[in-house]
DNA sequence: CGGATGATTGAGAAGTCTCAACCGTGGTGG
DNA sequence: CCACCACGGTTGAGACTTCTCAATCATCCG
């Protein structure tokens, strides 16, 4: 079911991880060529399938190439939930370059194309490449911050209010990557998976995407989530874009 | 209230800082000399004022001398919810380097001393000194296994094991930084402000610290919170501080 | 056709919040 | 020195949110 292949043609991954880092950093032809020569092994992963497990020792980071991963805790008694959500150009895990033991697990949240990119090679961008090291650590800021507003709407937001807020950021962080319109965003994904990432329950879910339907700020046919209406949705979500660090690209 | 000296007689929490570097980064003399020549203003906080608001965009990083700052995140009508804890050696908001624009917030969380370290000398530090560099980064990798894992609590735990668990983490790295006994940690700290960093209201919080007296895991007198029960309280939390990136320093 | 998976609905239980009141302590001003 | 006030802690009762258990339905796929 898991397929990996060899790393030759992983080129167009690498050029959306470079388009990424180009958004808030500047990068010599030089340096766009080093992030370009990155290669690793690509692993084609069904939706659900686990990528490394909580307290594993790992030598790469993984770059979303296609498709939705999530970093995950667990409780001793086999209970998950998603703690963070990465879209295509996503690198995943920078932090365990420098700290490999990683407390949290990644899992395949949709079917997805990840690549394993081994550290040595980060390490060795890094060490030569001050510009490159600075877009690095401004992406670890981005996902730190993201991070921490996941906890703050833990604590502060509603079933609702939370779910829809993800739902915009996912959006926004979608059509960053340039996979998706904003006004148009369509995701496929299961009432599960989205509970799961909001800390919710699958039945809890099904209501709150009812009551999404009920005020038409989203429509949900055959398993896919589509915006009907940003402005109600972001407005309902208190979502401010900010804290994903684009610099105002989408200031709405 | 909040009074500003001049950073001549900083040494002591910047070797609390390096000591903390230490236990994760080797460092040559030099570079230890290099963090010990850190400089910047102390500003001596009471406890709940602010210190940077959301959507500011600083200059400084914030090293915690005394004391214990909260990174914040709020709603638009003004309710507070604390995201991240930072205690003694902590250098708050290393992201901020790269990313000065924050979407968070910082304030006292108790009365405490926090110096203003310059992202300059910060930089600076980085650019010449690759130890340095990597044994922040490890920091910013700790900071981020800590973020993560309060996201999961929040979702997978109730009230009095989310409670417990904040109650051991700080326990740990009060410990680690050498500023407490972690089987005879106490801490001086209102109900209210625990309550605002599990995301509950403080009647609730009440009632969740009698539950744990009850349970003689904790006592509580005149505002000092004491672990009776390092035992009983760590498993009632389900806590393993493998996610603190102490490398087993504390194993139990 | 049968089975698996995901979505939907209902009803009752559990957890947490809100409102309201009261207590205890420490500090302050008269 | 004492009265008072402000603040944090404590308790109760009822409301609201979310969970749990249970059942049914729809769709896809072999």
């Amino acid at each position: 079911m898991n397929h990996v292949t060899d790393g030759d043609f992983v080129s167009p991954p690498f050029r959306h991880f470079l388009a990424r880092l180009l958004k808030h950093s500047e990068l010599t032809s030089k340096e766009q060529e080093a992030i370009l020569r990155l290669s690793g092994q690509v692993a084609h992963l069904a939706a659900g399938s686990d990528i490394v497990g909580p307290n594993t020792t790992i030598a790469h980071a993984h770059l979303v190439a296609q498709g939705i991963v999530a970093r995950f805790d667990e409780t001793k008694d086999g209970r998950r939930t998603v703690t963070s959500l990465f879209v295509p150009g996503d690198m995943c895990g920078l932090q365990s370059i420098e700290c490999p033991m990683t407390s949290w697990g990644l899992s395949a949240f949709t079917a997805c194309n990840v690549i394993y990119v081994p550290h040595d090679q980060l390490r060795t961008l890094i060490d030569l490449h001050p510009a490159i090291r600075r877009g690095l650590w401004t992406e670890m800021a981005i996902d730190a911050s993201i991070q921490a507003k996941w906890t703050g709407n833990a604590f502060l937001k509603n079933s609702v209010a939370r779910t829809a807020h993800i739902i915009c950021e996912l959006a926004v962080r979608m059509n960053s990557a340039g996979n998706a319109n904003r006004t148009k965003f369509a995701l496929k994904i299961s009432q599960s998976s989205l509970a799961q990432s909001v800390g919710l329950t699958v039945i809890h879910m099904n209501r709150v995407l009812r009551e999404l339907r009920e005020k038409e700020l989203v429509s949900t046919d055959s398993r896919m989530l589509v915006i009907k209406d940003w402005q109600g949705l972001s407005k309902l979500a208190e979502f401010d874009a900010a804290y994903l660090g684009l610099a105002g690209h989408f200031s709405s």
